[in-house]
DNA sequence: CAGATTACGTACCAAGTGGTACGCAAGTGA
DNA sequence: TCACTTGCGTACCACTTGGTACGTAATCTG
């Protein structure tokens, strides 16, 4: 026990900091459109040879993991946690709607939406996170309305699992509208609209 | 006053079908998504040379614009026909969920919502021509709500053009998630329940 | 000091991109 | 028949893509 002895590494020391990279890859990719950001590109942005990319991240679909990796860290982590807020079912329902409609942090859109949409223009491990990220997503989702259901707190006739799919599906897809340009108000405006599905009182029976 | 002389041209006899070849391409861009099919691929397909392509269509963004303007006359115009249907509101709205989420036809989604996905990838006079169908399809939707509401089809609360905005999103929504695979039946639950936000009844005033 | 070991970047690779120069074939008119 | 006009495709262009062979610089061990 105890492979965490600090032993020095023989040869020259190494001067590329990979996470700096990822992260410079996870802005890009996230900015840009992930298929817009090219590695030649990218290695000249981050002043790094194109080799010295390749021996830390393997190649491109390495590349692509660690941003998006970096990217469900680092933002992805933060905006599940606004289903956990201890307000209560509408509060952290407009915590999301902020989120993907307004939110600064999603003018740019959202970086594992863009890379939903290019699947298979990556490589497996990056698509395996893809998945990975969607099965968790769809999960939190169930998981923050169960809860609320349980709590008393949601008392909407739409079954838990098809109320999760559409939460899922309007919030994607507000984040796509965003990155193609809607202004915020109007993807607030639809998305609120489409939610209200959820929120509202149940119809009387005619 | 005649310029509809129908004199022969002089050289040699012109064999390459400009139609034809809109139509291929067409049916390549949108089953395999507009920024998967290089010139080169299409050329070689259609069994037509590079410069002949060149000749016809005058480059790229006039090839992609020929394509999505075939598309527009032979599938988008018989969707919006969907909207002038005699039969009512609510038969015209089930024939748009149904082309949106189950139709053979939106099995490889809808070359249109694909394009402006991908709009700044394209030349001028595609961009012009995919902000022209956004701009006609918005009206063509705001049309069929206005004249429902005029005729009392339609009594829902949401104001007409939020309304309008609102069916389009849906719609273009429904259609990338069927292009990205999602099963029909689901597409279809996910549309079906957003949809009602403007079929139901008002609900009462608390 | 002399090996051994490691990370570094220059300079390359094949393949593919959109786009075109140019010679040649196939017609028409005189 | 012969010049002229027009459409055609071979064969190229410069450039970008993801990916790598290899010489060299920098460090540790002996």
């Amino acid at each position: 026990m105890s492979d965490d002895t600090p032993k020095k590494p023989r040869g020259r020391p190494q001067t590329l900091d990979a996470d700096r990279v990822a992260e410079l890859a996870m802005q890009a990719y996230w900015h840009e459109g992930p298929t817009e950001v090219s590695i030649n590109a990218l290695s000249a942005r981050a002043g790094v040879s194109k080799p010295s990319l390749y021996r830390a991240f393997g190649g491109e679909d390495g590349l692509t993991h660690a941003a998006l990796r970096t990217y469900a860290a680092q933002v992805l982590a933060e905006v599940l946690a606004i289903l956990d807020a201890p307000d209560g079912f509408e509060p952290a329902l407009e915590g999301l709607v902020h989120y993907a409609s307004e939110s600064p942090l999603s003018d740019p859109g959202c970086l594992f939406v863009k890379m939903r949409a290019a699947r298979d223009r990556f490589g497996p491990q990056t698509r395996g996170l893809i998945d990975a990220l969607a099965d968790g997503a769809t999960a939190a989702y169930a998981a923050f309305l169960g809860a609320a259901r349980a709590r008393g707190e949601w008392t909407g006739r739409v079954p838990t699992d098809l109320a999760a799919r559409y939460l899922g599906a309007q919030i994607e897809a507000a984040l796509a509208r965003r990155a193609a340009g809607v202004p915020p108000d109007e993807v607030r405006a639809v998305l609120s609209l489409a939610l209200s599905v959820l929120t509202a009182p149940d119809r009387p029976d005619p």
